[in-house]
DNA sequence: TGTACATCAGTGAACGCGCGTTCACTGATGTAC
DNA sequence: TGTACATCAGTGAACGCGCGTTCACTGATGTAC
């Protein structure tokens, strides 16, 4: 019968997911080097060895859990760029700054597991690579719809790119941003690192005793940013 | 006797000193989380109780790890910064960024302790604070002898700064970089966190794949964000 | 210079706790005829 | 609809390992008279 099957398979599934929230949960007390099978499997009351029907190994669970985050963060980055009328650059990419931060200041522990410290001894896998750039893709449509749209002139002049570098930097986003010239592509690269540098020693405490509200200081940082970048208003 | 009593603070000296770069290269293997005063101890030959004679706790190890760190990290933007021409601006400015880059690659695992996600149960005792600010204070002499000098001066149309935020921008630096303007302060401030956020990038595997050679990428970052900071060269 | 005493470094055993992973097993759920 | 068989989830014990920290102790080094 299709029916129970399903119902056995629904139960899995709904197990599953019960035991990535408790780890993810764990991450917030011990880090992501501290995530336990053990303790999952105590707060599930199950015995330890049952979670092993689930995930073949810690790593498992701990790939399980990037991967959540990643795509998590990055539907939140999509989501926010699809709220903001699409010719309006300068307003798409504070929208994408805005959710990054959000999303990390929600969930720090999450975050700390995508971009801080690598976990030592775990090695990424291959199918983390999709998720890992899904903010990135919104961030290179911005700049590919605003260099068609022509609104992508930085005010500065642009400092002249070695041939070498231009080529690299074409070559590895021509998929990402198509047709942005190697110079906003550094320039956008440059910001989308302020932006990470930015939220990570916010998340990680580098910041602490500096602002009483990072929010403003923050809003004024992607301002100028987005005009380094060379994100205008057209019309 | 004077020299006697000095010849046991030596050795005690020492081997202080000894657990110190024995738990340091154990950063390397196992992360700050796994940082174990049984592996230290077995690695200096000594049973594990006898590392209580030169540290009250595992926490009091971590902090001197990172202290140093920061010590090490502050000496090397110290180095850079004073090898460099002080009238050159944005020399000084590309001097620091190599600096940190250079020392980041170098100790990728301390710089991890550093800058990457906070160790899970621990505090950072006060002692931290000094050392912790070490390459910032290079950083704000840099923009207020640039201020001083006339050469601090953005290329772009100065964003306008919110009135409470240039108060606590201004207060926040007044010490640090006495004397720059608050759009500048927070202009510095952007390509700080762009700095530190790059810098992870790389060491933290965000980068894997990018570009051949992360070095010219990031010449040229630092080069258009010293331009969007306003430093330039005067005479 | 010699002796009595105090300081200090290092030992070894113990406490009480944690972990990932394997394996033979029971009993329930689902499938095929 | 009923029965025989296969699949699967969860158990409980075990292996072999790790950790931080405390404590009473021995023996060497340093100090004061």
């Amino acid at each position: 019968m299709t029916a129970s099957r399903t119902a056995r398979e629904r139960v899995r599934a709904e197990l599953t997911r019960e035991i990535v929230d408790i780890a993810r949960r764990q991450l917030a007390t011990d880090g992501a080097g501290g995530l336990s099978l053990r303790a999952v499997a105590r707060e599930m009351g199950m015995v330890s060895s049952a979670i092993y029907r689930y995930f073949p190994s810690r790593d498992d669970l701990l790939t399980t859990l990037i991967i959540d985050g990643y795509n998590a963060l990055g539907e939140a980055v999509e989501r926010a760029d699809a709220a903001t009328p699409p010719d309006r650059f300068p307003a798409r990419w504070a929208a994408v700054c805005h959710a990054v931060r959000d999303w990390a200041l929600a969930h720090p522990h999450e975050y700390a597991l995508l971009y801080g410290s690598p976990v030592p001894g775990y090695q990424a896998p291959q199918d983390t690579i999709g998720p890992r750039v899904r903010d990135l893709v919104v961030f290179g449509r911005i700049l590919s719809d605003a260099q068609r749209a022509g609104a992508l002139t930085p005010a500065a002049a642009p400092a002249e790119v070695d041939a070498g570098l231009a080529a690299e930097a074409e070559a590895s986003f021509a998929d990402l941003m198509p047709g942005v010239p190697p110079d906003a592509v550094l320039r956008g690269l440059a910001a989308w690192t302020s932006l990470y540098g930015w939220v990570s020693f916010e998340v990680f405490g580098q910041l602490k005793g500096t602002f009483q509200d990072n929010g403003p200081g923050f809003d004024h940082s992607i301002r100028v940013l987005g005009a380094m970048i060379g994100l205008t208003q057209p019309g």
